[in-house]
DNA sequence: TGTCAATGTTTTGCGCGCAAAATATTTCCA
DNA sequence: TGGAAATATTTTGCGCGCAAAACATTGACA
């Protein structure tokens, strides 16, 4: 029908990009089922297996969701037993977020996920880590140029 | 924390993968808002310009959107003017989507959408293709791989 | 010292995303 | 022809994703 070639569906990038995200969290479910964690939670564990004891603003930055998303992730995690929420006793506005022993015995469950994954979708190495590399370029690229155009009003 | 590289946030391709794609999202959004589209909605729109006169099934594959997300998306379409939602004459379990004028029109507003996006990113062309080609790669591995799966039992 | 801006977090409201169940219609075929 | 299996779509229920507003606390500084 419409012969605009910038606004076929097969041509944008945008497409590709948001169905294999989508492809790739429903292909962690049945993994992650097994840990009682959703995707975003698990992404949450990560960054809390990296470096808990740590404030929201914190996790904000590292797991680059938004604040209004982590809070409720993080009450389901804490009503999982796998972390606390604690206000800081330096700063009250701040919440400190620390792991339970059930949480931080979660990782050894978890370590295997990464090469199931790896070992089920079979991407060559080079590829995979290609594709990391360019999504990391245009998430840098996004954040760049869209807080240059705020700065300038 | 944990030293079992594996679990480490920043080697997950799946982080990379789904903050760049959400990076993108958020990106559109103000283009799309002229438009009175959310992001999925384009995506659907997009789907209809290439063809329309289809059935919904039609629209799964092409949109790569599940049957229970897309219904309600078209719903909100035909509410803003966008397309009709008909029965089929031939099979009646069937729903046939038509652009309306108004639907078809606004083509002509959205033709310059995928430039703004571009330029406003400015990643490489080459850059682009090889970022929407592993994407699509990965797309086709996870959906190969989990069909078998399913097929094995 | 009061007050006002800045900071950290939560709440609200809407739109997905999707598995599973429900519903409606058609096809198959005994 | 009757009824079970298959197909197309909708509904339900839960968990994000995020902009905007609200809330709580702290810092700045007149």
């Amino acid at each position: 029908m419409t012969d605009i070639p910038a606004l076929k569906l097969k041509n944008q990038i945008c497409h590709s990009l948001y169905s294999a995200t989508n492809a790739l969290i429903r292909a962690y479910r049945p993994l992650l089922d097994q840990l009682g964690l959703t995707y975003a939670q698990y992404l949450v564990m990560l960054a809390l297996w990296d470096e808990d004891k740590v404030i929201i603003k914190n996790l904000v930055q590292r797991t680059r969701f938004d604040a209004g998303t982590l809070t409720p992730i993080l009450k389901r995690l804490e009503s999982k037993q796998l972390l606390t929420i604690a206000k800081s006793s330096n700063d009250s506005r701040q919440k400190v977020i620390v792991l339970t022993p059930q949480g931080k015995k979660l990782a050894e469950c978890a370590k295997k996920t990464p090469d199931n994954i790896t070992s089920q979708i079979a991407m060559s190495q080079e590829d995979a880590k290609q594709l990391k590399a360019l999504a990391e370029q245009l998430y840098a690229l996004i954040n760049t140029n869209l807080l240059g155009e705020i700065e300038q009003g």
